[in-house]
DNA sequence: GTCTATAGGGTGATAGAC
DNA sequence: GTCTATCACCCTATAGAC
């Protein structure tokens, strides 16, 4: 169980790297917005790099037990050929749900924006989380989608798994930019309004003839 | 005409910005590579931010030159019905070559890593950036897509635009992630092989039934 | 477990000599 | 245009009192 501190340090921590990025939040004032002292961060987690992890830990961990459960159910159902939408669905929709759902009232952050840090920041910051966290269920879909696909050449369906990570990641951090350019058009508040409209792109674009 | 001087601090700059991000890079870094004064960014330039301001523009404005040159010719063969891989094409190529082109011989750095600080750096620092050097060439394309799939729903067409430009930044900037996670299949060194892989895909997304 | 105090160093920016 | 020197501030991490 975790302490009342080590959980307000997490919560505030979470929140500033996903708005300012992981080397401009400062432990000063991830310790200020938490309500507690500057030295609490050394004391629970031993260095802002550690603390970093311990974030990313946090979440990623439930999402990827929920996404490889989706996985086993679309599986299941169809052993010698997944449902395609399916293993699109399980992929997408748990972390789509933790980038649509605000962690707390104050302050609405997209955890998308936090996630997008495990792909851009500097790398020997977050590698460990990517790897720990990422890497065995990101095989894990892959070769779904080739058991899905089985006349698909291996090397152009890394490809496609790359682009549609690619809208999957641009989604759920890029809220902004279509909100700019659709002039205010299209608000996107909810992971099943997103998923709607990704699934029948992603589908189409993984199906689709190579060369045309 | 710059001086030798800006230009080396641009060099050296773009460079470790794109390999270190934007909060992470110190005006003494760039200053150290580009073996100059740590006085000289800000008599050249004025401050930090303007001269991020000023490595964006320099890429940015040639590159989008380049993409309406190629978008006015796909138009112009046919105005009623330009071809979407016309389009796609003309927007995709420009950028992905320079994300594919080192700048120089020492440091084969990825333009691509550069470009995603446009996306993911906090908003204020490059929101200049971003609306002067790209909004506009945004607004072009759509519009270009909108004639070309005119029976598309115009809220489709933004999400679909949203998940090409997804496509396109990620491909640019993670090529690390798809070489791990294809366990070195895919190495993916020039812009023709990816643009190859991408437009079938983001096509058959484009044009795909809204719900199946 | 939580605090204060501080070490030791990096940061952007500028004044002023040449 | 280019330099040195310096200001005022922020940073992570830790020692040691309570």
């Amino acid at each position: 169980m975790l302490s009342e501190t080590k959980t307000r340090i997490l919560d505030a921590a979470e929140i500033l790297l996903a708005q300012n990025g992981l080397s401009a939040t400062s432990m000063r004032a991830i310790t200020e917005a938490a309500n507690v002292n500057l030295a609490a961060i050394n004391y629970h987690f031993g260095s802002k790099e550690a603390l970093i992890h311990a974030v990313f830990a946090r979440r990623l961990a439930p999402v990827n037990e929920r996404r490889l459960a989706m996985l086993d159910q679309v599986l299941k159902a169809n052993p010698k050929r997944p449902k395609i939408r399916g293993i699109l669905r399980a992929f997408a929709l748990p972390i789509l749900e933790t980038a649509f759902q605000p962690t707390n009232e104050n302050c609405p952050v997209q955890l998308g924006a936090l996630m997008i840090r495990l792909y851009t920041e500097p790398a020997q910051v977050v590698e460990r989380s990517f790897n720990e966290q990422m890497a065995s269920t990101a095989r894990r879909f892959v070769s779904a989608l080739h058991t899905a696909l089985p006349k698909l050449d291996n090397e152009v369906l890394y490809w496609r798994t790359h682009f549609c990570v690619g809208c999957l990641v641009h989604t759920m951090h890029a809220r902004p930019i279509l909100l700019a350019v659709s002039n205010g058009t299209i608000q996107c508040d909810n992971a099943e309004e997103a998923l709607e409209q990704m699934l029948p792109f992603l589908e189409a674009g993984l199906t689709s003839a190579s060369n045309s």
